[in-house]
DNA sequence: AACTTTGTTCAAAAAAACTTGAACAAAATG
DNA sequence: CATTTTGTTCAAGTTTTTTTGAACAAAGTT
């Protein structure tokens, strides 16, 4: 019988609060509730937390914190932290802004930009089988403007990761470059 | 009797795998289906397009023309352009990535940045009425981590518009970079 | 004014996404 | 090796989102 876990059977006011922010950004970058307030207790809670203290104090099924960290695990947005003594997972947040929103980009973004860029080359090619001559020179108006967007796409991410990463771009304001992280 | 709809019944190949694309963004940035598709076969045809065209050549209900087109506006996503000698509106999509990122950030994102300071201030509150004195520097912390999150995000937009608009940065290698929009 | 055209609204139906929990696997323990 | 601990899987249930279509409003025509 282990008493080593802190018994914290309820969530105070302020954890349910940030929570819930960390479950809208969930929302708003399209992964479920349940993710959002796995990592949201995570990153409320000093110590790393186990698979169990996690159904426990949220108050959701197993199925959901095992499906919910191995998303997070694939986005890089947890870490499992060893715990002497214990032979369970413990996981921690990943706290990097960067680090996050690289993982996000890497695992959620680029694969539909790579397969986009599959994708338009086959819409070519029916364009050019197509007949109609007269319509063709729009056809591939457009295809290159959607071109264009992919490109634009792809050279901003280095610029995204370079800013969160501390570079100083247009930093004309006084503002503290090293706010951690 | 107007003889003045070209008569275009069904999708040709190229087409579909071109609206396929807008779907597949759609759903990548949370919009429903239908809006995909309607964005997208408006970028497909050199013409403007009515309502009621969109209904017949998408094979998609009124109600959801009604309501896409509504979300598009509302986004700066399609334009309305005036066609003479007929009284439906007719639209034309928003070509210019800028200004179709701009839409998207000011209509979804913006709102979530500013309801979340707000927010923020609230969790600052309920720490400090909280008892535990141990804890509280704990969330403190977190909730500084999370006011710079914000922050860094803020400083993001308008570094993103700018090389949207055709700024240049780290611009190492040969880019043209007036790729039209 | 009656009728037609054009487009919106909204309740109900359909589809998609998420969560649950019981059965299962893998590994450690006794 | 039987048992317990720890966590995964997945079919079924629940919830949320999206789509439909019929009723309605607004404006233009005859």
């Amino acid at each position: 019988m282990p008493a080593t876990q802190s018994y914290t059977p309820t969530l105070s006011a302020w954890e349910t609060s940030m929570i819930d922010v960390f479950v809208r950004a969930a929302s708003l970058i399209g992964l479920p509730r349940s993710i959002g307030e796995i990592y949201g207790l995570l990153f409320c809670t000093p110590q790393a937390l186990s698979f169990d203290e996690l159904v426990e104090r949220l108050q959701i099924s197993k199925g959901s914190v095992s499906q919910g960290l191995k998303v997070l695990r694939q986005l890089g947005a947890v870490k499992l932290h060893y715990v002497p003594g214990s032979r369970r997972d413990h996981y921690q947040p990943e706290l990097s802004m960067k680090r996050l929103v690289r993982g996000f980009i890497k695992d959620q973004f680029e694969p539909h930009l790579l397969s986009g860029s599959q994708r338009l080359d086959n819409i070519e090619a029916l364009i050019q089988e197509e007949g109609d001559e007269a319509s063709r020179g729009h056809a591939l108006d457009r295809l290159e403007t959607l071109r264009s967007w992919q490109k634009r796409t792809r050279k901003l991410m280095p610029i995204v990761m370079a800013v969160l990463g501390g570079a100083k771009f247009f930093d004309k304001e006084s503002t503290d470059q090293e706010t951690i992280i």
